[in-house]
DNA sequence: ATGGTAGTTCCACTA
């Protein structure tokens, strides 16, 4: 089983990115966050023409998640129930017995804004929504673009980043907070080399210089992380030609 | 300290 997360930046822009990495890679279930997109406007029939069902909560101009797999999805629940956010940013499925929870967890925009508040409370809610999941669905993943970068290993100039905005102190302690509730870092699971991003800023030759951040992560519960194989930055789809800012990151399962 | 790029929408806003 290969589970895949990844930021597009508008899935219409990145639909022939998207066709390739469905055909070449074949992960069994990938979340995809900023659609950018309505429901009605997501390209369907496409991934449906790749052997792809989807689940799509979509939202004009920002924001926006789906899931596509290539086994029947069940249980599908849209948002974050009981939290009231105008803000399509959480689809969560279960497919082949694993809970998939895909988010697009705010940006914050910076430490002194408004968006930084509602961040930090949008993750209280998010910690009680994985926490009840997981009671009920124990084999658990949560996926995506978390707009966090744990700690200074993961940033590629942690003095320029230091206190800015995916960086400070309270969003790390807020994401040790899910940790804590019995999920690993499914990136951390293997010894990596230093310079694991998956982001990198469109300006300045982020890419090029390998400037970059990591911040969309694979979480897996306890009885899950068992279950690993290995994981994958997919850098090439980074380095195409009009690409998205966020790379594709996956991780392998054994079967069972 | 500033501004660099990309996507969407109505030309500012978010990232």
């Amino acid at each position: 089983m290969k589970i895949t997360t990844w930021n597009v930046n508008s899935v219409n822009v990145r639909l022939a990115h998207l066709e390739q990495f469905l055909k070449e890679e074949s992960p069994t279930v990938i979340g995809l966050q900023e659609l950018k997109s309505i429901s009605e406007k997501f390209p369907i029939e496409a991934c449906e023409a790749l052997g792809y069902h989807a689940a799509i909560n979509g939202q004009p101009t920002y924001n926006g998640v789906a899931l596509l797999s290539r086994l029947p999805m069940s249980d599908i629940l849209f948002d974050i129930p009981g939290f009231e956010d105008s803000e399509k940013r959480v689809i969560t499925a279960t497919v082949g017995g694993i809970r998939v929870i895909n988010a697009y967890i705010p940006n914050g925009q910076s430490p002194d804004s408004d968006k930084y508040h509602y961040k930090l409370n949008w993750l209280q809610h998010f910690k009680a929504f994985i926490e009840a999941q997981l009671k009920r669905y124990p084999e658990l993943v949560v996926i995506g673009d978390f707009n966090i970068a744990p700690t200074d290993d993961d940033v590629h100039d942690p003095k320029s980043w230091k206190g800015k905005v995916l960086c400070t102190d309270a969003e790390r302690e807020a994401f040790f907070q899910l940790l804590d509730l019995g999920l690993i870092d499914g990136l951390r699971m293997e010894a990596q080399p230093a310079g694991l991003f998956t982001w990198w800023d469109y300006r300045q030759n982020g890419f090029e210089k390998n400037s970059g951040i990591r911040i969309d992560h694979l979480l897996l519960s306890t009885i899950v992380s068992r279950r690993f194989v290995t994981s994958k930055v997919h850098l090439e789809y980074r380095a195409m030609e009009r690409p998205s800012d966020h790379a594709p990151v996956s991780i392998r399962l054994k079967k069972d």
